[in-house]
DNA sequence: CTTACCATGTAAGGCGTTACATGATTCA
DNA sequence: TGAATCATGTAACGCCTTACATGGTAAG
């Protein structure tokens, strides 16, 4: 197995508590692992297969309401290979927010264009934050119905907290480049 | 030129108010946009090339206390490709943190090792935290003596609040993987 | 009947890192 | 004299996204 590949590491640990197809790998990683990890079918389907290959998942066909499906289990192989990397350390977390970066020059563009960036940052994680605020609750409200919930609440806090330390900042970098100006 | 490629614009706005040396290039990043945006010399020093060769930037040998240098600056059309990069809306903020990842499927290890993973996370901020701080206060310092000093203040003020937050989370999620152990 | 969603894949290309290769100078 | 830092690059490789290609089903 290709070392420590992480793409398949995320498929491996979604498979480790259920089965399922390429296409709904994707669509739980758009649900839930987005906001830290985000992943496309062209990644997706070819390490499906190099699972297979190595032995740490298995394919089988299945249909389900006239629909013909390929669905993935997780081998006990594949447990292992999961158990090890999650004892690994973290080899990197990695932030590339190109909002700072146009702010970083902006000395270069004029008050506007900055303040611009600032308030289209702003919207988009004004219009996350409700997506994360339900799913706090409804983990909240079921966190003993499975022990995984509470793993699943560490990350969507993180979320939570994060984003309304962004807000927090918009709101002070506008008022840094306002006041500046009159 | 090539489409929007990032690394062409941050040497470009590194260039902009002064000229620079690839290696002075990546000591500036590593010191400053390492946070919110990387760089290693096998993506510089090629995007240098690229510049000079699509006359964004020009290149001219110096000597600085007997060492030869390669030193870039900024033409004018490089000033205009950069003001027009600036003036386009944000396409991508990506948060890539495997330690969320791996606290995703806590449930598939154990508590002592999803809690090692929160420690080196939070031991990790610690180390970094003061040198934001730092940047910080320098930066409120002198405030005045630069127009750009507001905008690398805001980038600044970023990082000091997230990182706050996530040592606030840290806590948190510690609690709730010791509070459910017992 | 046509739009949206289910479902699976491939190919080309972009973008970047790591490791390697080289050599000068400074400092302890 | 040996390690650290200054300084510039290349080559191989990894990993991913975008766009393309295809076709079935459900719902309005």
């Amino acid at each position: 197995m290709a070392n420590e590949k992480k793409i398949d590491c995320v498929i491996l640990g979604l498979l480790s508590h259920e089965e399922l197809t390429g296409y709904e790998i994707k669509k739980r990683m758009d649900k839930t692992l987005k906001y830290f990890w985000g992943a496309s079918y062209g990644s997706i389907y070819p390490a499906l297969s190099d699972l297979v290959n190595c032995g740490l998942a298995t394919k089988r066909e299945g249909t389900e309401n006239k629909r013909n499906k390929l669905i993935y289990t997780i081998t006990d192989a594949g447990r292992s290979y999961l158990k090890e990397w999650l004892a690994l350390p973290v080899q990197k977390d990695e932030l590339r927010y190109e909002t700072l970066l146009k702010l970083f020059f902006g000395n270069e563009q004029n008050t506007e264009q900055a303040l611009s960036h600032i308030k289209a940052f702003e919207e988009k994680i004004k219009k996350e934050l409700p997506y994360l605020l339900e799913a706090e609750k409804a983990l909240k409200d079921y966190l003993d119905e499975d022990t995984a919930h509470k793993y699943y609440l560490i990350t969507v806090e993180f979320g939570v907290k994060t984003y309304r330390t962004y807000l927090e900042w918009c709101e002070e970098a506008k008022k840094i480049l306002t006041d500046s100006e009159e």
